[in-house]
DNA sequence: CCAAAAGTGTTTTGGATACACCCATGA
DNA sequence: TCATGGGTGTATCCAAAACACTTTTGG
């Protein structure tokens, strides 16, 4: 090699170290950051007085060696980010079986990632209870009882956990959550996993068939030991994020096209 | 300048050149992307039937020559994204009155800037009616009869009157719209061009004062030229995006802390 | 027959809507 | 005094909660 290309070839070099740990503009002036996905993903663990928890892996390097951190990843230059998201849980953790995610915000404090600016975009993902992983050092952890937390993690975890409890009470986003069929004793154990206190049985029941979110399978599930009535078996109707209840406050009214039935008397 | 070092400013300026047309990846093969920080500015415009408004500004350059598009500008190496938002407004539009700003989400679909691949984050920021912007070539449009919009910003602007909508009606998030004080027949317009449908106003008065949103300042206001009786002048209690309504479906319930009064018979 | 678990029936509550009616002003 | 617009009173509606009661199983 020439003496020319061994010099140029060491200049680049430098650039590009630089480049690493400095922010990096091109000629136009624009600066670029690295970007990651961070994926939140979440179950109801039902042993026990029912939880919501989150998924992490234990870091074993710096920065914060031994603390406990969200999955997490770049963006390729020729996907989006949804696709990201869903490339590195099945890769790393091959978790194929995120049964709803979608877009939490995204995180830019310069110093978030003391090696590099790394502007981050969290997502939440929700599993079934009984859902596998693969890797040594994953762990699962109560959303409101974390371990230390690396970067800014804790701070997305809490994010996503008042997200999903918004969401259960307007849509029908607990289908993510349980199993294909469940009890109504099973759902509500969920339902209390995520909102923290406690769900009456029968009108949760009555709710939700009401919003068509649940049916009746048509079987029964045997009860346990200690005996008791044979439950039924549920399903939810869609398995797709559905608002079931568009918030019921000033809203249009007055259109009977948007009640159905109305000036029924008598009822009362 | 040596021979040397005009051949590395040479070689750097290439290489300067390739990385802003093509993905840039670090020496250990992290790609760096540009990010940029989109502004979708709204506000309720009553002239005539009221309706939701948003900014923007004619492009003059390709890509997009001739369409409109959000005010937007890159993330400073030492700024968060809220800041570099509060920043691009200030300093390209004068503006300074945003009432209130949240995040929206993040785009990142490869080919949504042609130029060179963009991640931007979109920003809600609410302004009063009468709020002054300079710049020649910016307009206020329909959300709902936008003009050609340039990139994927029409899909921005639809995701942010969706999210105001959603959000005036469990949150006192109108105090942004709304001036610092105002009738309630003009407090009424301002639902009306949000939600677009009706909106009673004896309803609305009852909901946001029982709420404790809205307080009368004591205030009159005169009428207008075909009389009527004087209207009384109203005021948001808080400045800041409070939610009023957490929603009421599988609520706690139970506790009576949680109600205030409880078990007063006989109003029935 | 009893305990346990699932499911049904019924009452109560309270926020929200609809709408008739009263009040204050200008011409 | 009348038209116009602001404000009040009240009946109605209905989803949700509370809770007593019935049904079906195991021991």
């Amino acid at each position: 090699m020439s003496s020319y290309r061994l010099r140029v070839d060491n200049a680049l070099r430098q650039y590009h170290a630089a480049v690493r740990t400095l922010p990096f503009r091109d000629t136009s002036g624009v600066a670029k950051y690295r970007h990651e996905v961070l994926a939140v993903v979440l179950r109801v663990c039902t042993g026990g007085s029912p939880r919501l928890e989150v998924l992490a892996w234990q870091r074993h390097h710096e920065p914060f060696e031994g603390r406990w951190a969200l999955p997490s990843g770049p963006v390729e230059v020729d996907e989006t980010m949804d696709a990201a998201m869903e490339r590195h849980l099945a890769t790393k953790l091959d978790l194929t079986t995120v049964r709803h995610s979608e877009q939490l915000a995204s995180f830019s404090a310069p110093l978030r990632d003391p090696a590099e600016r790394t502007i981050a975009t969290a997502y939440l993902g929700l599993v079934a209870e009984h859902t596998e992983v693969s890797g040594e050092e994953v762990g699962w952890f109560a959303t409101d009882r974390l371990p230390a937390m690396a970067f800014d993690h804790g701070e997305v975890v809490a994010l996503a956990a008042r997200r999903l409890q918004g969401k259960i009470s307007y849509s029908n986003i607990a289908f993510a959550l349980a199993p294909e069929e469940f009890t109504l004793a099973a759902l509500r154990e969920i339902y209390i996993g995520v909102l923290r206190h406690d769900v009456d049985v029968t009108n949760l029941s009555r709710v939700l068939s009401r919003r068509g979110q649940i049916e009746p399978t048509g079987r029964l599930v045997a009860p346990g030991d200690k005996g008791g009535r044979p439950a039924r078996s549920y399903r939810f109707v869609e398995r797709r994020l559905r608002i079931t209840d568009p918030f019921a406050v000033l809203r249009a009214g007055g259109s009977p096209s948007s009640q159905g039935h109305r000036g029924a008397p008598g009822s009362h």
